[in-house]
DNA sequence: TGATAATCGAGACGGTACGTCGTGTCTTGCG
DNA sequence: CGCAAGACACGACGTACCGTCTCGATTATCA
């Protein structure tokens, strides 16, 4: 399951069967645990090694990068028995079903044992375009997969606009959680999600209304039947 | 101008009044070059004092990091002869008038003399607290306020929703062009800031149709049967 | 009384008669102290002024290296009232005369207070041929001719070979101390003084004794009569 | 045979079976070829690494300064294919055994291949007693111990006084040579080195005259009247 | 069941850059 | 002007990591 295994086979592929997985997951927490402590700016793959009681080759044989090391981290971090994220929760109620899980996705970000590696792959990819590849087809498009399948069941529901662009409409919830997020740009409450799922829904315009009913939009959620 | 000139005297601020205005500019342009032709991963301190003609140490008097130098260069291009970041367009016609501001900003983010720089700085921040909160109090904010400002505008002219969170409004119309900027996972075109604009004016909710489809929108109704 | 003052006007002799005397002696002072509290090897022009109270430029405008103010340091130590160093005592016993100036140099050689600084000076010297000619001329010479003297006052009595040359006779007698010091290859003893006065008198030959009288060497302290 | 192989294991003595011996002479010529060409004051360990081709943590790992590397350097130079100085002439004359060892050293120490580097590491072993140490263990005691034999053996043979203080003899010989090249204060003539064995051997005193004047000198015998 | 071949730990190596210190020169403003 | 203060270009310091490269010493297939 390393890194290197599913890249293309670049300079040499190492044989990967004679791999000792102890040294592996080894590796894989002492960078964990790195990040955690002393930020990714200082994490460095000499102290990786040292702290997993490697030696630095061990790591260069089978990462390209200290980044690559910490993508693998993550994913086993993840990666739970099963392999893929699983689904969202879909009640029938899209506007309350994306409150849950964007406030669940809040919490695991307020976590720093999740956040900080998190936060740190992250950078690495807007920085590594080579590492980016990988990371946008193991972890961004898959999860972007599910977010997409949620709401074309709403689209279907009709509780969606038809002609939506999904991946705007994933962006328009889930970008505003992830940007206060990186950029620290403020807290990440669950006020915060709420305003953000209600306001994607609804949009920014004034309802269209001849004689204001501006106090009615409180209660703008979807409606039972064509919900 | 010089960034340490704004911080708050940590330990032992210099006497900026001695400063060299020549040497200053030489290093912010060195620092701008240099991170057009090699990159933010390989600009070195080291590289933009022999580029500039200056001392390492003249760099370490006034600059706390490297992110540093490139956040001051920065500024200095894109400070006109004027402090401010000026204002948005306001002729009334709020839609287009945020389509042609965007698709500036846009083309803006497509040119990489401009954009690799802001790129470097934009991560550096994300990495660097100490950067970040300087960083969101003199670039970020004015410019948010800007927009806020257009936002409210339109507020008052009864185009948008009177009890909308204008930091999620402009969230919602600036943050999908940013982080497809940002994370590279898409081209920057017009055609995504259009659509972005119409779907964060116009929300994600199908609308509820039965009688009088909202004006200004090319009703396309989804489908009763699919819904 | 300053090094330049006497030096040949190198460069651009300053304006002596406006110099500030206080600072000057500051000067010296910090030089004398810090070279004692940090040894010569971390001292510095930057330090010296700093404890002086003195910029460096005033340091450079009157000194051409800290060797020099060093020197200079010392001079002003040495220097008493009067100018010389005055003459060496002569009760007509050289032997003893000898061991009694020998005696007081190690003590003063023990003293880190004066031996610190004088070996910085010394070190200082020989590696800097510019510094050491200026030496020679204004420390070194003066007392080695005050020892000439002794010794000559002691060969016309009769008490030493006529045929002598008294520089290397200084350099029998005071070398070995100055050497035990600046080597640090042993304690600076008042036994050792007295065996090398004691050796360099009578040489290292065997005594010329048909009839062996080894004991009788003990005694060959000048004989009243020719000594 | 590094500087470090020899050291009590101070810190963490790095692994010297691991050594990479082609990188060490590389280093030590380097050594002794820039203290030749720019002095002991401007050599650096910077230069040494480039002009070596080494990098400077590999100098810093083996040795602790600048002056140990010379110290090494030096030694390599001196130590032919065995280990040991060798052992001084004796062809039963000691004083033209004295002075044909003199005199090669004499044209050694004016031979400034050897002599400027020598002067170097000599300074720096006074200016820094950590080196001093190690100085005096195996270059100062080794030699020392081979002249101190070589005035043994004149002693058993009764050419020298049976109570002399070995110490005291070879500093009475060699001490003067070693100072007039260290402080530079005379030309190290053959003449010079005649004067000072016969000076040591005789002793400063005049002759005790009258009745038979020791044999092999030539007898100026100091004129009754002035004695 | 050894021979053989890879991985592994350890860590030396040539480099690049770090951030700091000191040099000697130059400039500013006070007395 | 001398002077305190200190910015400046420069050079070197000693340290941290980089990524590559041996070294034995384990493993772990395959002959």
């Amino acid at each position: 399951m390393g890194y290197a295994a599913r890249m293309t086979p670049s300079r040499r592929a190492p044989d990967n069967t004679r791999r000792n997985e102890a040294t592996r997951k080894a590796i894989l927490n002492a960078a964990l645990e790195l990040v955690g402590e002393v930020g990714y700016a200082k994490l460095s793959v000499e102290g990786i090694a040292s702290r997993a009681g490697a030696g630095k080759q061990t790591i260069y044989r089978w990462w390209p990068s200290k980044g690559a090391v910490l993508f693998d981290a993550l994913l086993s971090l993840s990666e739970g028995p099963e392999g893929g994220p699983g689904e969202l929760p879909d009640t029938g109620d899209l506007e309350s079903d994306l409150r849950a899980v964007l406030r669940a996705t809040a919490d695991e970000l307020n976590d720093p044992r999740y956040s900080e590696p998190m936060r740190a792959l992250t950078v690495e990819v807007l920085v590594d375009p080579e590492l980016a590849a990988d990371y946008q087809q193991r972890l961004e498009e898959p999860i972007r997969e599910v977010k997409r399948r949620r709401l074309r069941s709403a689209q279907e529901a009709g509780q969606l606009s038809s002609e939506l662009d999904l991946d705007v409409a994933v962006e328009m919830i889930w970008g505003p959680v992830r940007n206060r997020w990186l950029h620290r740009d403020g807290p990440l409450t669950g006020e915060y999600v709420d305003v953000v799922v209600r306001t994607a829904l609804d949009g920014l315009r004034a309802p269209d209304t001849p004689e204001g009913a501006t106090e009615g939009r409180e209660d703008v959620g979807a409606p039972g039947g064509t919900g």
